[in-house]
RNA sequence: AGCGGGAUGGGAUAGCCAGGAGAUUCCGGCGGGCUCAUAACCCGCAGAUCGGUAGUUCAAAUCUACCUCCCGCUACCA
């Protein structure tokens, strides 16, 4: 687009709903900030901007978690939302406005729409079976259910197949269904629900994404959708928690949870303009007339905001977005994020440690491209901070502006240099491309790089020899060096804002840098100024040795946890079964198998005698160790059920039996090339107890 | 099975969409400088078959095809 921001009609930038469901951790975080500081970079810019978002409140799992607490969904839902509230501004995420789904704006704005699509003849009513629970006398929708996936038949939910395909699932699909709740084998019964026809915008998405602004996997993952063939989304449930459906036929249904969501960023952007007044913002400008949208998301929304959210809006007479932004998502030490076994950074967590917003806030923005995964580490974190923020950044500030206050009281009264105002111009042309590329990375590194440049330039020119012999030139030097400082200051911002307007407030200036425009950056700081103090702190290795200790224990405690769930359930099973097995109770083992094979049967399989030459874990799997295995031929990657009955240590050098033509298999992404012999329950290994040699063939 | 992301000097990353002298930045190593500054900062050096193979091209890290390996989501059954 040519149209590069700023532009002439506002902007509003949304990131994806928090779903109001449990705590925020490092990987919420990164969207908000994400968003928090595009639009604050927008603003540098001067471009109008708001920032809106809001909790999502409804759904079956809030339902039903509330359900399991005895409460109220909306009470459930509003504890959560407040939580969110009080916690965005201690990172300095700061909304224009922050609503919920469940608010009277969002209903209404959300009926509405619906109402709109419905009359433009995208919404139709089909008769489809949904599963029901007869004991317990309710309809179950989504999660309520689960059953087998048709597509891989593997076990899935209702609403997907989670644990085959991933397979997006349209209720009464799931096959041999199951209540969620009862346990209760559940039957389908015939119900008329709203369909909205996406189908029918094949054509107008795959345009849309044509012009589509943001990062690319956006753009991309939606295509294979549209070239499968798009199918009729279905916009009703049968619950009570939720939007009521406003048309006819639908009495006692409500809106399913993903139609409200994304209405209530046009929902936000009301009610900013609710409360600021339509000369500061107009919302009907921004969403129906002229505007640009921008959403920010994480990567596994993609879908609903590049298929079903366009297609909604260009269906009732809205703007289309003219960017979604998908950031990756963060991993902790190399690991998978897992809110369950608690290997989180979580956003209390973070806060209570003491360390200020920005630390993160630069961490998450300038740690690998936007829609990159990215790890954290506390160890990363330091380095950062300490590099980037203590030594380059925060070094340069301090040793300018002292020098400045120690030698000139503040600013030396004369004109930035040629070079220096260019060398700010060019970071400030950095900074504008890198916010027209949705490239917060780059946003950062053009005040860093600056600070850097700063660094050399000091350096280079030696004003501590200079303030003698060469007053002039001194005070020329530290004159560039206030305005670098300055200017870094003012590009700094929108990543941390907090720092910026500590510096920024050093500096003598009046009011907020958040207000400042680039071209600020270029204005002569104050005369005068007090004494400054360092503005960022350096993070010790104790304290990240400490850091560390705490979140491999707690990782620990957590999977303790789960074992002592896991043995607590079946202990009484292992115990019998262990006193069983040593008495070999013929009652506990598997029957004989009737069926006679041939001997041409046997022949096809191929059994080696093998040398296991090095045995090891497979990280995150309790059981599965990787062998690898001498057959005489070849070295074998196999991988076996055998990690914890055995010592690892003692198997290289064991020999053992192996079925070399087993079909290869990959699991835990380790491939296994062959399969070890073992008997029982404990895996005891086969072996040979002669001088068989490797890669014989058993017969 | 599947889907997505990745493979670039010791480690971590950029560049790839819009091909053009073998490449960015950070950390680390080695050597030097400076002392205004938070043992900070500045300068220099070492180090790479840009995962593999084939192809398109005058030219490929960059495009195409295939392959290998890694990581995440799902799986503990080999």
């Amino acid at each position: 687009m040519s149209n590069d921001f700023p532009t002439e009609t506002p902007a509003v930038v949304t990131c994806g709903l928090p779903y109001a469901n449990g705590d925020l951790h490092v990987g919420h975080l990164r969207t908000y900030v994400g968003g928090d500081a595009f639009a604050r970079a927008l603003e540098t810019l001067g471009q109008e901007t708001a920032y809106v978002s809001g909790s999502d409140m409804h759904g079956t799992p809030v339902a039903v978690n509330a359900e399991q607490e005895g409460v109220e969904p909306e009470d459930f839902a509003l504890e959560w939302h407040d939580q969110y509230e009080e916690t965005f501004p201690k990172f300095n995420v700061e909304f224009d406005n922050y609503g919920h789904t469940h608010d009277e704006t969002n209903t209404e704005l959300t009926q509405e729409i619906v109402r709109t699509l419905d009359e433009e003849g995208y919404v139709y009513e089909k008769e489809i079976q949904v599963a029901y629970d007869p004991d317990a006398d309710q309809y179950l929708p989504d999660r309520y259910v689960e059953g087998t996936c048709p597509y891989c038949g593997e076990k899935a939910r209702g609403d997907e197949c989670d644990e085959g395909c991933q397979r997006h699932l349209e209720p009464g699909e799931v096959e041999d269904p199951r209540s969620t709740i009862t346990g209760n084998d559940a039957e389908y019964r015939e119900r008329a629900h709203k369909f909205f026809a996406v189908s029918e915008f094949a054509d107008y998405l795959t345009e849309f994404l044509d012009g589509l602004e943001g990062t690319s996997n956006a753009r991309n993952q939606p295509r294979q959708w549209i070239e499968d063939g798009l199918q009729d989304w279905c916009i009703t449930r049968d619950m009570d928690w939720g939007i009521d459906y406003p048309g006819e036929g639908g009495e006692d249904l409500v809106l399913y949870v993903w139609v409200d969501a994304p209405i209530e960023y046009i929902a936000s952007t009301k009610q900013y303009t609710e409360r600021v007044g339509r000369d500061e913002y107009d919302w009907e400008q921004v969403w129906k007339d002229e505007g640009e949208i921008v959403h920010i998301i994480g990567r596994d929304i993609i879908q609903h905001h590049t298929i079903f959210w366009p297609a909604m809006l260009e269906g009732a007479g809205y703007n289309a977005p003219r960017a979604v932004a998908a950031t990756g998502f963060i991993t902790i030490n190399g690991k998978g994020l897992s809110t369950s076994r608690n290997r989180a950074i979580w956003a209390k967590e973070y806060l209570e440690e003491g360390f200020h917003p920005d630390l993160l806030r630069y961490y998450l923005t300038t740690t690998g491209g936007l829609q990159q995964d990215v790890d954290f580490s506390w160890d990363a974190f330091q380095e950062k901070v300490n590099g980037e923020l203590v030594g380059t950044v925060g070094n340069f500030w301090y040793r300018s502006l002292l020098f400045a206050y120690r030698n000139y009281e503040g600013t030396p009264d004369t004109d930035v240099s040629e070079d220096v105002q260019e060398r700010i111009e060019g970071a400030i042309g950095q900074t504008r491309e890198a916010v027209n590329d949705y490239d917060l990375r780059e946003l950062g590194r053009a005040a860093t790089q600056l600070a850097q440049f700063g660094n050399e330039y000091i350096q280079r020119n030696e004003p501590w020899k200079l303030t003698d012999d060469e007053p002039e030139r001194a005070a020329q030097v530290i004159r560039d060096c206030v305005q670098i400082a300055k200017a870094v200051g003012v590009l700094l911002e929108p990543i941390a804002p907090d720092k910026a307007q500590a510096l920024w407030e050093q500096l003598g200036e009046d009011g907020a840098v958040a207000d400042a425009h680039l071209e600020d950056a270029l204005e002569a700081p104050p005369r005068n100024f007090d004494e400054p103090g360092e503005l960022f702190e350096k993070i010790e290795d104790d304290r990240v040795d400490e850091l560390n200790e705490k979140l491999a224990e707690r990782v620990a405690a957590a999977s303790d946890d789960e074992d002592d769930g896991a043995d607590a359930e079946t202990e009484s099973d292992d115990t019998a079964a262990d006193e069983a097995g040593s008495m070999a109770d013929t009652d506990d083992l598997e029957p004989l198998a009737d069926e006679r094979i041939e001997f041409e049967d046997f022949q096809d399989v191929d059994i080696r005698v093998g040398r296991i030459e090095s045995a090891e874990g497979i990280e995150g799997a309790d059981d599965l160790a990787r062998l690898e295995v001498d057959i005489g031929f070849e070295t074998r990657q196999v991988v076996a059920g055998i990690k914890q009955l055995h010592d690892l240590e003692e198997l290289p050098g064991e020999k053992c039996i192996l079925l070399a033509n087993m079909a290869k298999a990959e699991l835990f992404g380790v491939e296994s090339n062959g399969m070890i012999l073992a008997a029982g329950e404990e895996a005891d290994l086969l072996t040979t107890h002669g001088d068989a040699e490797v890669g014989e063939k058993v017969r």
